[in-house]
This record gives C-alpha cells, sequence and structure tokens, in this order.
DNA sequence: ATAGGGTTAG
C-alpha cells in the first residue's frame, strides 16, 4: 500500500496540470492521512515544496510539521516552521498565530515543554497573536510537566487577554488543575463555568477517579445525566475504573448496563475498562465473559484479564489465557510479562517461573528496572534464592533501585534469613541508596519472621533519624514483630500510641499474634474493630474463630460463623500446588479431581498412622465445624498442603526437596504434621504459605514456630 | 485551517 502510494507519487510530481488544482489538494491531503512512515512524508514534502505549494498553503505546511513530530523528527518539524518565515521575500517575517499554534502544539504532543514555552514566550514578545487555540496546548504542557505554578500564570494570562469564558479553554483549565493535584482550583474553574459540554464534566469525573474518589466521581457522573447529559465512551471509562475502586459488583453491573445501552460497548478501551471493573469487583466470570464477547481486542485488552485473573487469586487461568494470547494476532508486552511474572510469584512455580523469564529473554522485549525487579522477587517467592541474588549482582549500576533492595531484603525476611536481610540493609545505605517506607516495611517484618526484636526495634527507632515517618503498615510489622515475640502487652500499648486511627492490618496484626499465643480477651478487641473497619473481609473472620476453638469455645465459634453467613461471607478456597518435574499439580481441600486422588487419599491416612506412632496428635483446633473427634481428624488429612505434601513424598525422588505453595497461611496441624513427616522420611520440605517460606527438616520448621 | 476529557502493572 505504502509502496504503491509513493510510486503514484512520484508519477504526479513530474506530471504537469493533469489534476485541476482542488483534486491536487485533495490528493495530497490523502497521501499526508495514509502516511505512517519517515520516508513516505519526505517524498511528499519534496513533491508539495517542487509545486511551491509550501509557500503559498499554510494548510499543507501544518500538516507536514504535525505530521513530523508524530514520526518523531522535531528538528525537521522545526526547521518548516523557520524556514517559513525567514526566508519568505529574502527578509525576516513573523510567522502568524496559526502556524505558531501548529508548532506549539506539535511540541505538546512530543511532550517538548521547554521549547513549547519558549515558543509561547516568544509569540507573546513578538506581538504574534495568542489565541484561543493557543492555551490548549500551553496548558496541557503545564499539566504534564511544569506544574501549577506555571499553569497559575497562564490562567492569568487567559483571563487578561478575555479568553477566560471559553469552553474549550476552560476544560483545558480544569483539566491542568487536576493533573496538578489542585482539585480545589478545577473545582473553581468548573463551577464558573456558564456553558459546560460532556467534556468538561467527563474531566471531572477523572479527577475524582484519578484522586481515589470513587463516590464523588460517581455523584457527578450522575448530576452530569439530571444536567441532560449522556455522556460518551470516555465518560463511560472513567466511571467503570471508578466503580472498580469502589469494588461494587451491583453498580458494575449497571455500568455494564449503560455502556451496552448507548452503543459504547464496541469501542475496545470501554471493553477493556469493563473488563477491568468487574475483575476488580471480584466478578472475574462476567469479566471473562464481556472479554470474549469483545469485537476487538488489543494487547490492553488482553493485558486486563490476564491481571485480573491474577488479582483475583487464579493463576492458573492466567496462564492458559497467556498461552491463547500468544495464539492470538497480539503479542506479550512488558506489562503482560509483569503480570504473568506476579501469577508465578503467586503460583510459586519455580518451573512455570524460570520458563516465562526465558520466555521474556527470547521474546527481546525490553526488561526495565520494574520487570527485572519483579522477575527477581518471583525467584526469592518460588524459593529460589541463589538466582534472584545472582541477578542482584549481575545488574549493571542503572538498572539497580532502591526497589531491587527492597525485593531481595523482603525476600530474605520470607525465608526467615534476617541477619541476611540486616546486612544488606546495611550495605545499601553503605552504597548510598536511600531507604524508602517499602525498605523499612521489608526490614521490619523480616526481623520479625526472625524473631530479631531487638534490631527490630533499633529499626524502627532509626526511621526517624533517617526522615521517613512511620506509617501505619510500619505500625503494623511492629505489632506483629512484637505479638509474634509474645509481647502482647507491649503491642497493645503500641497500638494506643499511633497517632492517627489504627487501621486495619494494625489491629489484624494483633489478632494474629492472639492467635498464635491463644490470647481470647485481647483478641476480641482486635476483633472487634476489625468487624467495624472491614467487615467484608473473610480472613479476620476465620482468625478469630480460630482462636475461639483453640480454647473449646465453640458456642462463640458458631456465633462468628452465623455472622459470616449474614454478610454472605464464604472462607476462600484453601489451594495448594506442587511441581512434579514440569507438570504442575493443584489440590484444594478434599479436593477428589485429581487423577491421583485415591493414592493421595490412602497416603495422607497411612502417614497419619505413621506419624502417631512418634507422638503426634492431631491438632484438632484448626478444624472450625463442630463435628466429632474422628470426622475432624479426617478433615485435618484432607487439607489441601497435606495432599500435596503427600504427593510429593509418593512421586517424587528421596534427593529431592518438596516444596509446596499455598495461598492461605499453613495451619497448625498441618505445620506440625510436617515436622514429624521431615523427620520420619529424612526429607526436606518447603512450605510457602500467604505469608512466608517454612524450611523443614529433620523435625524442625525455620520459623521458629512463629507465623 | 488549528483544540479540551481515557483504559492495563506496582
Amino acid at each position: 500500500m505504502e509502496g504503491l502510494k509513493s510510486r503514484a507519487l512520484h508519477h504526479l510530481s513530474h506530471t504537469h496540470k493533469v489534476l485541476a488544482l482542488p483534486s491536487l489538494h485533495h490528493f495530497y491531503d490523502h497521501l499526508l492521512q495514509c502516511c505512517t512512515s519517515l520516508t513516505t512524508l519526505k517524498l511528499i514534502h519534496s513533491s508539495l515544496s517542487t509545486r511551491g505549494f509550501l509557500l503559498h498553503t499554510p494548510h499543507f505546511l501544518a500538516r507536514l510539521i504535525i505530521l513530523y513530530s508524530k514520526l518523531g523528527d522535531l528538528h525537521s518539524a522545526r526547521t518548516l516552521f523557520d524556514h517559513r518565515h525567514h526566508h519568505h521575500h529574502g527578509h525576516t517575517q513573523a510567522p502568524n498565530s496559526f502556524l505558531c499554534n501548529t508548532m506549539l502544539r506539535a511540541y505538546a504532543n512530543a511532550g517538548r515543554s521547554y521549547e513549547a514555552i519558549d515558543l509561547y514566550i516568544y509569540m507573546q514578545r513578538m506581538g504574534v497573536g495568542v489565541n484561543n487555540f493557543t492555551y490548549p496546548f500551553v496548558l496541557k504542557v503545564c499539566a504534564s510537566e511544569l506544574g501549577a505554578v506555571f499553569g497559575e500564570v497562564v490562567h492569568g494570562q487567559v483571563v487578561r487577554t478575555g479568553f477566560g469564558s471559553d469552553l474549550f479553554v476552560e476544560a483545558a483549565l480544569v483539566d491542568m488543575y487536576a493533573k496538578c493535584g489542585e482539585i480545589g482550583d478545577a473545582h473553581e474553574v468548573f463551577d464558573r463555568m456558564l456553558i459546560r459540554d460532556v467534556v468538561c464534566w467527563t474531566a471531572m469525573i477523572t479527577l475524582y477517579e484519578q484522586a481515589e474518589r470513587p463516590l464523588k466521581a460517581l455523584m457527578l457522573f450522575r448530576k452530569m445525566q439530571e444536567e441532560g447529559f449522556l455522556g460518551d465512551e470516555i465518560t463511560a471509562i472513567s466511571v467503570a475504573s471508578a466503580v472498580g475502586q469502589l469494588g461494587d459488583g451491583r453498580m458494575a453491573i449497571s455500568v455494564h448496563g449503560y455502556a451496552v445501552l448507548n452503543g459504547f460497548i464496541g469501542d475496545v478501551s470501554v471493553g477493556n475498562s469493563i473488563v477491568g471493573m468487574y475483575a476488580k469487583c471480584g466478578n472475574v466470570e462476567r469479566a471473562r465473559l464481556v472479554f470474549d464477547r469483545m469485537e476487538e481486542r488489543n494487547g490492553i485488552s488482553w493485558n486486563s484479564m490476564l491481571s485480573g485473573y491474577t488479582q483475583n487469586g487464579r493463576p492458573t487461568d492466567a496462564l492458559s489465557l497467556f498461552n491463547q494470547m500468544q495464539a492470538s494476532e497480539c503479542d506479550p508486552n512488558p506489562v503482560t510479562a509483569l503480570i504473568m511474572v506476579s501469577a508465578c510469584s503467586y503460583l510459586g512455580s519455580k518451573h512455570l517461573g524460570r520458563k516465562l523469564h526465558n520466555f521474556v529473554i527470547s521474546s527481546k522485549m525490553d526488561i526495565d528496572t520494574t520487570l527485572r525487579n519483579a522477575i527477581m522477587d518471583m525467584y526469592m517467592k518460588c524459593g529460589d534464592l541463589d538466582t534472584a541474588v545472582e541477578m542482584f549482582n549481575n545488574c549493571e549500576l542503572g538498572e539497580r533501585d532502591v526497589s531491587s533492595w527492597n525485593v531481595l531484603i523482603s525476600g530474605y525476611g520470607v525465608h526467615g534469613h534476617g541477619k541476611e536481610a540486616l546486612e544488606l540493609f546495611s550495605r545499601m545505605q553503605v552504597e548510598g541508596v536511600e531507604p524508602n517506607d517499602i525498605t523499612f516495611t521489608s526490614i521490619l517484618s523480616a526481623c520479625s519472621h526472625a524473631g530479631l526484636i531487638d534490631e527490630g526495634r533499633k529499626c524502627f527507632a532509626d526511621m526517624t533519624k533517617l526522615s521517613v515517618r512511620p506509617e501505619m503498615k510500619h505500625y503494623a510489622c511492629m505489632v506483629d514483630m512484637l505479638g509474634r515475640a509474645g509481647f502482647l502487652n507491649e503491642a497493645f500499648r503500641l497500638i494506643k500510641k499511633i497517632p492517627s486511627r489504627p487501621s486495619d492490618e494494625v489491629w489484624g496484626a494483633l489478632l494474629l499474634a492472639c492467635r498464635i499465643h491463644g490470647n481470647t480477651e485481647l483478641g476480641e478487641i482486635a476483633a472487634n474493630n476489625l468487624f467495624q473497619l472491614e467487615p467484608e473481609h473473610t480472613g479476620y473472620y476465620v482468625l478469630m474463630s480460630n482462636i475461639y476453638a483453640a480454647s473449646n469455645k465453640w458456642k462463640e465459634v458458631e456465633m462468628v460463623r452465623q455472622n459470616m453467613k449474614s454478610r454472605g461471607l464464604k472462607k476462600p478456597a484453601a489451594f495448594s500446588v506442587i511441581e512434579f518435574g514440569t507438570e504442575v499439580h493443584g489440590f484444594h481441600t478434599a479436593d477428589q479431581s485429581s487423577p491421583y486422588y485415591r493414592e493421595v487419599y490412602r497416603k495422607v491416612e497411612s502417614l497419619a498412622i505413621e506419624m502417631k506412632m512418634v507422638g503426634y496428635v492431631p491438632d484438632l483446633s484448626c478444624v472450625l465445624h463442630d463435628v466429632e473427634p474422628e470426622d475432624k481428624e479426617h478433615l485435618l488429612n484432607y487439607h489441601s498442603e497435606k495432599l500435596a505434601v503427600a504427593f510429593g513424598i509418593m512421586k517424587m525422588d528421596q534427593g529431592m526437596p518438596i516444596q509446596v505453595t499455598k495461598n492461605l497461611r499453613v495451619c497448625s496441624d498441618c505445620h506440625w504434621a510436617f515436622k514429624f513427616i521431615s523427620s520420619i522420611y529424612g526429607r526436606k520440605i518447603i512450605v510457602r504459605d500467604g505469608n512466608r517460606f517454612h524450611h523443614f527438616q529433620g523435625g524442625r520448621c525455620s520459623c521458629g514456630d512463629y507465623w
């Protein structure tokens, strides 16, 4: 197509007066419209130049400037612009507003703020009329780079030059203030507008959505409709995003309906954001339905669906969709890789993770620091510390940032290697890398996992010295650390000292500590706070009922269960995964879908008997249902992590460590049992749960029984 | 002859 056009063009340049002038103009217009490469553009340029169209028809000049800038050749754009006004009739002549605006647009679109502002100042100095077309470009530059201070100056100039009530300029002002985070100023401009249209309404809705105030965004959406505006595709995208933030499944359905009824759903971007919205509301099934029905899909569609599966704890679905993606027309990009790497991290599959890493390398996609860090994190979470450390050491200078250090520190942390984490922490400071808030979360939790209380206290004290203000998550780490170590009262005192209202993570850490140490009274205090703060969070109900069950308070267990039921909450399904060669085997609790299930069930029963012979007593408090003790024992045997370990014992060679990943925290009966199994069979058992790694060997666990 | 609002990861 492109070749054909340029041949036609070549022919045309050497033919004279074949076509009448209007048709010629039309023809060039068409050529420019289809032009997608610099080579073709240069051909069209020289042809237009030969015909003298550039001197007399600013229309073409403008189009060339814009196209050059779009194709990344700003230099040629500027040369054209300069050439036009310097050599006209042999002496310098100021360019007109139209051409200046065009050049300004080229700079603004290319993100060249300083050149744009230079030109804007030049226009003012040379007396080139600044008009209503000029401001949107200038304001765009303020929004993207220069900031509100400069934006305010331009705002003043807008008012002084009398464009203060131009709809387009006002919308650009709203957007500028919004992007600079000046919500109040944006709202003020918006409120003063006499005429409003869809665009500025949408700008306001987007503003609140971006500021993570979804309710306010939705309120504005309703107000917009009340004033008779229907909205369009872009409005739908912003609204979908706001509902996604809210996580409200019912609203999601009505936004979907809104998009369908108004015919917006055919738009790929709208489809993408509806997919993302459903996924964020936890409704992956509907997300997939929308995805499957999309007429057209792009890379973002696939990424949205993939991350939807990952966010909802369904990494295996993400992996199979990823295979479908590779068979489609859309190529995986670095964002895809990032999503898939995190799916592998979640799954804890070393084999799949490595395969993905190789895929990333062989596809020659750009591996930036973010992706590299995610891959290192994946290796850490899959239990392959060596590869992660090797990647870290092989980083070139520019390829390593704070997050790289953080990944390593928190990785050592979840493996219980507190000393190594502390060493890295001081090494990064020696090397002049400034720790950030996440560094402190990582180091504090590393201290917590390793039971290094004094070191943890010292790090917490150091935070203020390094001018990192303790945030809620840091308090949560401290409560976790003190609580695990049994200093429950000190933890509770710390909570009371927090300057603002303690968050759910803080109370959650205390609740967990109460479960470990069997403290019902403090546990109830924590739980009552949690049920108010996060009434929908299933994990807290489960923890509290664990505490009650451990002290045989079955009436209370039942109460918590009823409370959950009345809220429509279900205990999330436990799921454990084990790798066997290149296969990945997943087990649910009491799973009978595995082809090996009969063998595995026999094995867990016989394991129980073997363990009992050397002193194992089932910990029945791990079963929340108030059933007969024998039934409880059976239920315990069928826990997903036990099934996976039993499978490993049966199928894997003696020398191989058995590595299992569980999505939730490992139950304390399983934890106890794995100690016995590791010693009876003389095998290494590695379990990664939702919280950390447990390395079982010779009857002991690396976590020191605090987890 | 020229313009303003947008989705995916962490």
